[in-house]
DNA sequence: TCTATTTGATATACTTTTATACCAAAGGTG
DNA sequence: CACCTTTGGTATAAAAGTATATCAAATAGA
């Protein structure tokens, strides 16, 4: 035989192929969903027809999704003409991250880390590309944050930066690798869990505004890492004290 | 009631939530195995039962896999004692990556942004962090590549210097995002399509491990980005010509 | 040739997903 | 109130995917 004869899957380790049940990819995605901001405190979800539909599923099988959605506490769902689904409050969406973050503990530093760079690159890739349009909408939202101080508001207000920013960086594939990671790190943790430290959180945010207003790629990058940093320290804080 | 009436996921646009059945993702990781350099050509891959295990799913469901992989042209399958299945040379392999450009072109420019991000930033972290056994497996790989010259082992090098680097990085996830990008650009594709190119691209990565070993994270990001610009310049080189 | 190994093929049972239809509840409107 | 629309809840049957087990066929090597 003339090929050589090197055995290669290296170890003799188990590898993990996601095992992904159209229900699961439902759950994980709509989670995202919430987790990133894209869905607030209060929203309504489509009826469950509709978004069958648009996730390309079965009914019975988003409704499986969402009865695990609701048993987890992400979600409550009632019966009626303006009934369906709605993201729970924000108690029991803070159970939901402690319990997702018990599980993931010891991931943190590396998710960081990610988020470091990934959030990072992104800022500087906004600064440098950013239309006028895509700028407002940083700029309104950074608006938005700084003018209000109820959890609700804030809590989307800072998912809006973040997401504007996203957009404004024009990278599908760093833009979701961001919603991947925002999914499983909750960020909003920042308002939610330390109130106190909002001023603080906003400064960061209309730092990073300023760097992409001026087209300052290099300093947009170094304030969006630094505002990385400074959450990390709250969400350890979070975690030392709870 | 007391919520909010927003309605949220904004358009009316349909979402696609990755149909993976076990077979699917199982094609998905063997193919990113191959095209990641993980697997070489003539690499014989662990036979239907014990890979089955490994990855956790039945032999049945492995099989389609491997049935759909032959008949794309990435693997070849023997029966016998010495059979099983192996990865097919290089004209096979190449026409397996022609096809997956022709379906990903219009990507390619964000595929290399965010290598771009992911890779610069692995260099930056393992001139920071690598140990002394992680400097000298990078370095064993520049070496493998700077003295050999036939294309089936510089596939090899190229990839297990990127390895090195990743694992010396320290950061699994940057390591994941890494290997799923690669197994989206085929990056061997610098020596195997273009071999009088190699002694460049040798110096890159002779660049990279020269600031890795220096800990100098500054310039292995630097070298890094510089590395993957060149590759990029190749590739759009060789899809021109093609 | 005999033996060990590995793919090829098949049968059976279980799980997940889909499809279709209909029922029940809530809320608004005449 | 009666009625109608919207929406979740349920039932039933079918289809697809997966797991497990068993046997046949091919190949290499002693």
């Amino acid at each position: 035989m003339s090929i050589n004869e090197t055995e290669a899957p290296s170890a003799d380790q188990d590898i993990s192929l996601v095992p992904n049940t159209a229900s699961d990819s439902a759950v994980h995605y709509l989670r995202s969903l919430i987790f990133s901001g894209e869905l607030g405190p209060g929203d309504r979800l489509p009826s469950e027809r509709d978004l069958a539909g648009r996730l390309g599923i079965s009914r019975i099988t988003l409704r499986l999704a969402l009865k695990s959605l609701e048993s987890t506490g992400y979600i409550v769902t009632t019966r009626g003409a303006h009934g369906g689904s709605r993201v729970n409050q924000f108690p029991l969406l803070l159970r939901c991250w402690n319990q997702w973050m018990a599980l993931h503990r010891d991931e943190l530093e590396d998710l960081f880390e990610f988020r470091r760079t990934v959030e990072g690159r992104m800022a500087e890739l906004a600064a440098q590309r950013r239309t006028a349009d895509e700028l407002l909408d940083v700029e309104r939202a950074v608006a938005k944050e700084r003018d209000n101080t109820t959890r609700s508001v804030l809590f989307r207000a800072d998912m809006e930066i973040h997401r504007a920013i996203a957009r404004a960086a024009h990278s599908p594939r760093l833009q979701q690798a961001m919603v991947d990671v925002r999914a499983e790190l909750f960020i909003p943790v920042d308002q939610a869990l330390l109130e106190n430290r909002q001023q603080e959180v906003n400064a960061s945010h209309e730092a990073i505004l300023a760097a992409i207003r001026d087209g300052d790629a290099e300093s947009a990058s170094r304030a969006a890492k630094a505002h990385i940093e400074k959450v990390r320290e709250l969400v350890y804080r979070a975690l030392e004290t709870s």
